[in-house]
DNA sequence: CGAGTTTGTCGGCCTTTCCGACAAGCGTT
DNA sequence: AACGCTTGTCGGAAAGGCCGACAAACTCG
């Protein structure tokens, strides 16, 4: 993956190709497509135990990757140690204390790692990947876990997790066994493609948007706290009239309120914005029990990929 | 002041009033020049306590202060809190956790400040000044205490708290009983405009430059460390003829070494270089005893505004 | 299957940070 | 002078975070 992708070329060389369990269990990518003895020198990838993401300690990094891919300690230190750098596919940087220290001797992430496992919310079972671009720089990207189906509340999800699959997959190592098969160019749209049914129910059916009505919505923001903005919606239309006539999908551009507004899309989703109506939603028009025989009707469904 | 100053405008609009001690004692500053019954909701500033800068604790803010300028909190949330967001004179996004709570209530700022406190260096008797401009994007900025006069060795002067002093200038708030009185324009020159009268004089009458010759020059980091870079001088000339025909003041060219000179004027202060010249600066043509009869003649000044 | 290596988790300990208690300071009556 | 309101400082408690100890898990012969 080259560094400045700003086309469609990267969302057309994308393939995401599922790896069985025991694939899955070993932490290092293949660096070709199988054929390969010699690891890689230029970046591992370790699935997050408990300790890794509690708040108690560091990060326990694999000793054979930290000596393929770290940059060498120099040993007349003790301990040893040193600063590392690393930038997330946002050109966030990242500083991480790297140490080695212990009885046995071990490297660890100290001073740092406890705020990118907050801001990026890691939890065990996710995957970091560190990894050096043509460019000398260091990468670094997460994958999350399949989340356990447990619990999935009208959060707002993170596209980290998509961003990063791309960048896995162009360093030939994307993989995922999620069940929601992804296709995905965070360029061109930001907006996640996945969202829970529920939502896209409410947004489609309850929610009536036209020109000139005033919304908020959430965004992530990169310390991981969550902000709501305003804005005006600007246009409706439909999103491709040809190949989706008959679909709930409208295109909604919008002008936001605040001088930051570069940072945000022209374009949102309806299913991610929340509109500051005046009069109280059609309370009697719509009434609620139109709600429950659909959601009995599609109740195996979890999700609806759009 | 407007945040998009890219002109001399506000050079010529500023004032800088002295304040006789008592106006110095109060916290707020006088929102326009004397004729104002109510408060400003649009800023404030605060000289920090021991308890401010404490890894302790956070940070105090007055009450009525907090409720003219801070966004209105939810007191339907127990306790009140949101998060705030200023930016520095750098642009630098800091974010603070604005809670109500307490008994007696009062407003704080935790989560964030200690952060803000120890990269700004911020101690007892420094101050703090939250200010919104016309984008409504809230500003926070700094202005150090007079440090007692102990020891300020040959380091760089910071010029965080000059841009400040603009910056409450602008807002029609700038004071300063310093012993310096200053006339700035960080965007046309972020070169210190106050020095030290023996700076000045060891510049002019000391540094011999010319096109071609070598020098060094500090820099403040974010990191509030200093870096030296080195660079050419490229040409030099007067800064305006006509206005200060027989002025010292050169404008002098020069050129960086390093790739990231972008982030570097392509202007210099003739009192901010160290010449790397190899010849020991024609000691015998300029004299010492030059440099008595100035000091004495202008005792009283402590100072020189140029 | 046994020895050596690697690394996940833990207790100890210190620092940071959040909280209300308390009282000093200040202005008003 | 007395009162009420504001706010600076403190002790207590919880959380964050660095450290080596220890042992489970893994590797290699």
């Amino acid at each position: 993956m080259h560094a400045d992708v700003e086309t469609d070329e990267v969302y057309a060389q994308m393939t995401l190709q599922p790896l069985n369990p025991q694939e899955q269990n070993d932490a290092y990518l293949p660096a070709e497509m199988g054929i390969m003895s010699k690891q890689p020198t230029n970046y591992f990838c370790k699935t997050l135990t408990a300790s890794d993401t509690s708040t108690h300690g560091g990060f326990s990094v694999p000793r054979r990757a930290a000596e393929r891919v770290f940059p060498p300690l120099d040993f007349t230190q003790q301990p040893p140690a040193q600063e590392l750098i690393a930038r997330d596919i946002h050109d966030v940087e990242w500083k991480f204390r790297h140490i080695f220290r212990g009885q046995p001797k071990r490297h660890l992430l100290t001073t740092g790692w406890s705020v990118f496992v907050s801001a990026k919310r890691l939890v065990a079972g996710d995957s970091v990947l560190f990894i050096w671009n043509e460019k000398n720089q260091l990468w670094l990207g997460i994958r999350r876990a399949n989340r356990t189906q447990t619990v999935m509340p009208s959060s707002v999800l993170s596209s980290d997790s998509m961003h990063i699959g791309l960048l896995a997959a162009a360093a030939h190592a994307a993989s995922t066994n999620s069940r929601f098969t992804i296709f995905y160019n965070p360029r061109a749209c930001p907006s996640e493609f996945v969202i829970p049914l529920s939502k896209y129910i409410k947004a489609v059916f309850h929610t009536r948007i036209s020109v000139g009505m005033r919304f908020r919505m959430l965004f992530e923001t990169e310390e991981s706290s969550v902000r709501r903005y305003m804005g005006t919606i600007t246009e409706v239309s439909d999103a491709d009239p040809v190949r989706w006539a008959s679909s709930y999908w409208r295109s909604v551009k919008v002008g936001w309120d605040e001088s930051t507004a570069g940072e945000r899309p022209p374009r949102v989703s309806l299913w991610e914005i929340e509109p500051l109506t005046t009069f109280p939603m059609y309370p009697s028009l719509f009434p609620l029990r139109v709600k429950h025989p659909w959601y009995s009707g599609v109740a195996g469904l979890q999700g609806v990929s759009v």
